[in-house]
DNA sequence: GATGAATGAGCTTTCATTCAT
DNA sequence: AATGAATGAAAGCTCATTCAT
């Protein structure tokens, strides 16, 4: 009698507000946009996200959580350094291929709509899980002597922003190669900016 | 008797919707908004521009024409690419601090209402005057072998979205430094992950 | 506890939209009027139909329908076409004289806003209810010799056209006697005319 | 050195107006539009026409005159009242041909815009010339007893409301003949319904 | 006479959110 | 939990008309 737990249609939401908002945007899509791709009244949709901005949030605090885990398990493996460089590059870019909602959900979602998250996701808060992991992977390399011991946000701003813009750029359809192309070029970039000297 | 202009009116609409674009996102600002600001009725708005679409449209060919200007400087300077890599970076950096509504509207704007300039601004098309300096940029190096010669996007996304990366972190106040304080790293991590090898 | 149903309050927006349009004209009406008439708020009114326009168009066929329904009970009486002829004028008077909004909508709204009706109602799609009727009737008139077999659109503009112009003058308060005084002449002068030579 | 005098400049605006009106409707042609047109600024248009609505009934008399002169010309010729009736129609369905905007204004402007000729063009004000001239013609045809001795209204509107429903077809793209077509059948459609008995 | 920038009220339409059922 | 009709504030945009030049 499977019955829909509220777990279930929870996920629901979240995976249908996840391809709306990354495809259309937080503005364009509506909350009835939401329901009616969860097959669910509007009404019913506020028995579980309070408001259209709480949803935003807890998305976000799901995609960071899901891109730390992934990074943990990448940080974890008994690999050096410029091969885990090579991994989190293939883990994001096949992200990007395979769930684009995530990663777009990240650049143009969160990373533009300010005053959406200003309030409860104020500095780094909601975002913690996956940043975290990312300075784990900083001081890894630097304790091993195999990344030049530099300020953290140095080395964060080049790894992400590098591999956003390349995100930036595919979901343009701007580059001329699948992402997959650019890979080892992006890795061995990235090895070169932060090894150690 | 100093008439206003109609170019010195268009000039400053461009100029307060830069502001509030850039501050409060393309939605959350409303065209009464901007006419407040320029000290304009709403009606008079549109004999200057003809749709809320078109002024942004007009003002990405601004901000973009701008960039490459000064990029364009740049490159015609007789140093180094190292040295060339260092200006753009403290031009960039100076241009976030100073006039903070440009590069904002970039990150925040452009790169994420993608609805907003899919028609008329396909490709790279409202872009181009900056994105043209940028492969001048490359090629140059690459012409004297400073560069290590490979693909355009890989090394146009490490370097973009580098310096979009920290101006986001450095405009979420997550920085623990002005942006000035990262330059030298910044800049000696791109030649790093760009110079030939 | 007598609920309204939907039916109910499109009915009611039917009924309000009929009388504000035939009485102010389709662009002096607005939808905060026809709100403001049934007693519901704008936005509510755009439940029941998505835009001004459609609204026009779904009133047209509404009074299409009504009118051919009436034609075609005359058309299956058992009585002479020129018996005919007087009830259907008769009707149309009536009508005119009792819901003037419906003939009103056809003559002021429906003949005069071509653009409104361009899309969706070419030619006579959105009246055929009723011009089929008066085909019918003329066939009629004609398989029986009452009626000289003439061009459709020759019969059709002398009966409507006549019709209408005897309610627009009856609208405009330049008749002397009242719409009933002239069933008499009128349906002699149309029997006249069409009759079988 | 031809300068344009105000006579002129005044018939530019009427003939440009009665155009655009007539193509698009009253409320959909905007004064810049009929400027524009014209060759000349907004602000001007009102040195000529003191408002939007002073120039549609300007219009509405300049018409019902043209029309009357025309109908006189028929009036005064030595022929039988039935030549009289294929003589007007003639006129009517040429001008329909001709110059479309002068009858189309009449039909989708005058018989539909109440509110815009309600003060000013009370009755038949506006539109005196042209029917005062049929009067004349129904009253010849009954003095010299070719016509039925009726009510002028009951004559009026047959005759008048005939022609415009063909008009009317014939603007929608209904007729399958061309207006030419049709005089004939028409012709003696009304005198056979005016027509001594 | 001629210009056209400027005004501002008002229009259609949208949408997050509520709440009676 | 679930429904979806209802609200109403606010958005983008238009246009007749004015008036300083």
């Amino acid at each position: 009698m499977a019955r829909i737990t509220k777990e279930e249609r929870k996920n629901g939401i979240i995976s249908a507000a996840l391809k709306l908002f990354s495809e259309k945007g937080f503005y364009i899509t509506t909350i009835p946009d939401i329901a009616e791709k969860v097959g669910m009244s509007v009404g019913n949709f506020y028995n579980y996200f309070t408001s259209k901005d709480i949803l935003a949030k807890e998305l976000l605090i799901y995609i960071s959580t899901y891109l730390g885990e992934n990074i943990r398990d990448i940080n974890e493996r008994d690999i050096s350094t410029q091969e885990k460089i090579y991994e989190i590059v293939s883990m994001y870019f096949n992200m990007a291929e395979e769930k684009p909602e995530m990663i777009e959900y990240f650049l143009r979602v969160y990373l533009s709509n300010r005053e959406v998250f200003s309030e409860g996701c104020e500095g780094m808060l909601c975002v913690s899980p996956f940043v975290t992991e990312m300075m784990m992977f900083f001081d890894d390399g630097v304790a091993s002597s195999e990344l030049h011991d530099q300020d953290f946000f140095s080395a964060f701003g080049l790894f992400m922003g590098y591999l956003g813009g390349m995100v930036f750029l595919f979901g343009e359809k701007i580059l001329p190669q699948p992402l997959e192309w650019y890979k080892e070029s992006i890795s061995q970039n990235i090895y070169n900016a932060l090894k150690s000297r």
